[in-house]
DNA sequence: CTGTTTTCTTAATCTTGATTCATTTTTTGA
DNA sequence: TCAAAAAATGAATCAAGATTAAGAAAACAG
């Protein structure tokens, strides 16, 4: 559904329905199965997405040779792996769909193209790198102010709902740990 | 020097003398002694600060009564308690100068001004921010693939030169250690 | 200069969470 | 519907880095 992503951005700036008709011609709407990849290690990543309905995570295959989840991205969250988007080279993660999701994906030419016709998508965007930056920023601060079990804790009182929709090894992952430490805490409360 | 953050801008964008001018008009230019605070605990953040000459660190007093370092800005970063700046609330943070630095910072709502008379800022602040998003996903990267060790060794060969600018311990701040951990890799090192 | 504060180093002990390996439970798909 | 794969649990051992407590070396201010 377009209308999840246009009404998304009429929370931070305002869209005339020509606006709404440039985007849905630059944008590409589909359904993508749960275990279905987005992105592969070595191909180029051009594309940015949207998810409208589901889950996407972004992970990358560390030195001992497990995932190592970096990113999820629920509706109306972006997802994309900027570095290798900008520079233009082989990507190292994986984007995959974690559930049946409703994806909206826009390639950077295609981007910038849009930028062009509607400006005032720039700053939309520009509240979502910051909003997605601020979020960052509090990440690495409660990883090096909690001890994984208070991290763990932490997470699951701030979204216990996300914690029912996603494999408990992808959140150790996400959070750093490994799932055997994630048992271990989770017999301890009970 | 205003030149050091116009230029930058021109990097990304095109800049009328106009644009330049109302530019001038919304900033503030001042030098700031080593030590000297930005920001405090318990204050409002109303500014965003671009680092012209010198280097900032923003940090907060964790659990165990230590400073925290999440981030430092050196010649042309910016560097902002955002959360703060978004929601209006006191601040948790401290930003100081580590170095007799220039600052050029722009409140809030001159920027918000700003953004009316020269639109296309809101692209520079989107690159700005998307830029920043991406550093901090790497050093989550970081983080999570790579030891303490590990990460000390990748820190001091990528950037050899800022660290012969600020104090040991500040690294070993930033980088999540202690310095009694850091002096012990330094000796395994020779 | 010279005393004081700041920064850095060393070493012993302790803790958190990783590793390894085995088993059980749940989910999936043919 | 049931075999196979995926996910979760449990326990024993191990290791990276924290903590604590000195003391040494640099940097700084009067």
């Amino acid at each position: 559904m377009l209308s999840n992503l246009t009404d998304h951005i009429k929370k931070f700036i305002e869209l005339s329905d020509a606006d709404i008709e440039l985007i849905r011609l630059a944008v590409t709407v589909k359904s993508v199965k749960k275990k279905v990849f987005l992105l592969e290690p070595n191909h180029i990543c051009k594309d940015i997405y949207f998810v409208s309905k589901g889950c996407l995570r972004l992970y990358f295959i560390n030195k001992k040779l497990n995932e190592q989840i970096t990113q999820f991205a629920i509706e109306n969250w972006w997802l994309s792996d900027y570095f290798g988007l900008e520079s233009g080279k082989p990507s190292n993660y994986y984007i995959q769909a974690v559930e049946n999701s409703e994806i909206i994906s826009i390639s950077k030419n295609k981007l910038e193209e849009l930028f062009e016709k509607v400006p005032r998508l720039e700053r939309y965007f520009r509240i979502v790198q910051q909003r997605a930056f601020t979020a960052a920023q509090k990440r690495i601060e409660y990883i090096y102010s909690l001890s994984d079990e208070e991290r763990y804790r932490h997470f699951s009182s701030l979204f216990p709902e996300f914690m029912q929709r996603i494999p408990q090894y992808m959140l150790a992952s996400y959070l750093g740990f490994t799932p055997q430490f994630m048992s271990k805490i989770r017999a301890k409360k009970i």
